[in-house]
DNA sequence: TAATTGTTTTACATTAATGTCGGACACAAA
DNA sequence: TTTGTGTCCGACATTAATGTAAAACAATTA
């Protein structure tokens, strides 16, 4: 009876969790049901009571981590900060939510590519407007005002990939470097200040 | 006798042409062996007559994909050239081959996630060497010359995090872009020829 | 033509996963 | 106590995908 209020988990959010793990690791059509169910754990059929489909659960699980993925540049939202210093802004945010999660990156890619209108759905119907759209008008400005050299789009792409693939490549970069979890981790650390230096830098006019 | 004939320019070869576009798109689990056959235009069971297994198909389609991913760098081999211009023929070499299929990226990306064993025996298992620790070892010896600047595995993971990303990262792109595919193509063509100007300024010590 | 080999198809068995339905149970309000 | 509500489980029903065995077919070669 209290055991349900204290913990705040009740059941609808653990399966939620639990349905995020499962689907990061295995994607929509590796995902199971069952052991969904399991991590969550209670019974399939009761996890069906709560979300009738596989599909519909997939789309909830995803806007929320659409949702993260977003919240990573929310700082940048009514900073006056200059379009350098939104960069390592950036850049901070995201390598402190990636490295919490590495795996939501390499999730968010495929779903841009496996369902391009579900993610454009997404992008549109959350007010906030696309966080790279952000950047992307203020290193147009920074062009211009001669701060920064280079085509825009090219620089942020630049700026993505570096972000995006340190935690999406995750795999490929251990394999090529043999590097223990342990080993990984440390390097992302690192590669957070190289980053933060490295753009500084790398723009200069 | 000669039934069998030069180059497997039937079924079997058909075949893999078609397993390779269904499991780039799809992935293991969400590939089906229907739609391969339909694809190959044979049918189903005639696929199992030759590969016995999705599994077993997959694993053939997947170091055929890898040995393709690997010829990337071939020109790196016995060649000697500095090491950024290395990097140059590496982004020449690169951007060719993924511009011809772009699809592939995101599937080597997911594959070392998803199972990074397997991907561990290719790479032992092909001869070559990992193409990324040539790269690797001019980069360090750049290093020591006073050629570049920046820890080695730093500018590896931003070389090649440029490149597969650019492809790997086409959904994310596109969408936050508002890209046509014709557009983006043609960003991706413009963005060979930026990334060679910028490995060439960004490493410079 | 008959035998041999290799290939493809038909028809089926098996397995696995999803989704549904009726009831069981706990708790709360009347 | 009864009635109602929300939650969960067991037992199906359904569907879909995989894999296999045996027959049909084609091409080649003795």
């Amino acid at each position: 009876m209290l055991s349900k209020e204290i913990g705040n988990t009740d059941t609808e959010t653990q399966i939620k969790i639990a349905a995020k793990s499962v689907f990061l690791k295995k994607g929509l059509a590796g995902a199971r049901m069952q052991e969904i169910a399991d991590v969550a754990g209670i019974g399939r059929t009761a996890l069906h009571y709560y979300f009738r489909r596989k599909e519909q659960l997939f789309q909830v699980v995803l806007k929320d981590a659409f949702r993260d993925l977003a919240k990573r540049t929310e700082m940048l939202h009514n900073s006056d900060y200059s379009s350098l210093e939104k960069m390592e802004a950036y850049v901070d945010g995201y390598f402190e939510k990636a490295l919490a999660e590495p795996e939501l990156d390499i999730f968010m890619l495929n779903e841009f590519n496996n369902n391009p209108e579900v993610m454009k759905d997404i992008l549109i119907s959350e007010a906030s407007g696309s966080p790279f759209n952000i950047l992307l008008k203020g290193i147009e400005t920074s062009v211009k005002n001669g701060e920064m050299k280079g085509a825009p789009k090219q620089i942020l792409i630049t700026l993505i990939s570096m972000c995006v693939f340190s935690f999406a490549g995750r795999g490929m970069i251990q394999n090529v470097l043999f590097l223990t979890d342990e080993q990984y981790m440390d390097l992302m650390k690192e590669r957070k200040i190289y980053m933060k230096d490295f753009l500084k830098i790398a723009f200069k006019p």
